[in-house]
DNA sequence: TCTTTCTGACTACAGTTGTAAACTAAGAAT
DNA sequence: ATTCTTAGTTTACAACTGTAGTCAGAAAGA
């Protein structure tokens, strides 16, 4: 399985794959009357996004018979961890901690995911620096954009 | 300023949205030359994208003069955590704080940073649950996706 | 004032995304 | 075997994106 990775899911296509990735091995059937449930999209909607994720390399169609089955051709945590770091790639590096910590504050999350990211950070914490410059210009353009504090013209 | 928030704001435009939140007021000319260092972009792509944030309620003109001068109209901080939540929205709650500890492990942070998650983690173990439940389908819909150990199906 | 040079405004255009209708070939029912 | 019903395949289409060329009106220079 030569995994293709870096399929670039799009946001209604993640609605289509969570159902994927959460049953496992789904028919066209199950999959309309979820998505109709849940989006209320029209038949044709599902099987057009079920295609275009065919295509993309995120879902496979497995058997021989008619009423053909779809099994995900990419790890969930995978793309779930890819997406997110592409996201914090194009935001200011020195900003990342607060958006970090406006998610996890609004998020549900275990004891044992709890316990994981503390001790993440506890090892971080041993070499972190005591601050972290704003990476949002070629290097050279513009003023330095942080002030004293570390924290930017607060807005 | 009645903020209008929540602009929606695309990959390529994060880009130019970053040189304006962190040089906080600037020309047409000086965005050309910042786009044009980073991204190789030619002069007319920069005033198309530009232009596409003004109407978009994220960028301000200002200025009676001609070579006008452009400032942010949203602010950086909660476009940031804007766009993370919404990410966050649409991905399954029992992986989420898997992501979040990649996104940990990968980004630089400062010992500042570090400190306010680790205070924020502290305060949310004191009532979080033992475990988080998949919500991928709509309820009723497909057993269960979670085996004993919390972990669905290790992929 | 006349010409050159910016800079702001409009146009272009292919590819992607969100949504969905239409058509066709397999199975299922009669 | 004939017809009905699904399920898979094509086509549609407007809005949005990434990229960029063109043009007209201001500013600046000659």
């Amino acid at each position: 399985m030569l995994d293709e990775q870096h399929v670039a899911i799009t946001d209604s296509e993640w609605e289509l794959m969570r159902a994927v990735w959460t049953l496992h091995r789904v028919s066209t059937r199950q999959l309309i009357d979820i998505m109709q449930k849940e989006r209320h999209w029209a038949d044709s909607t599902t099987k057009t996004m079920l295609r275009r994720l065919i295509k993309k390399g995120a879902i496979t169609q497995v058997g021989e018979t008619r009423p053909y089955d779809y099994v995900p051709a990419v790890k969930e945590q995978d793309s779930m961890d890819t997406a997110a770091q592409d996201l914090f790639d194009h935001m200011c590096a020195m900003r990342t901690g607060n958006t970090l910590a406006a998610v996890i504050e609004s998020r549900d999350l275990s004891q044992a995911d709890i316990a994981k990211l503390q001790k993440i950070l506890n090892e971080k914490a041993k070499t972190a620096p005591e601050m972290v410059a704003c990476n949002c210009l070629p290097q050279g353009m513009g003023a330095d954009c942080m002030t004293e504090g570390g924290e930017r013209n607060g807005q």
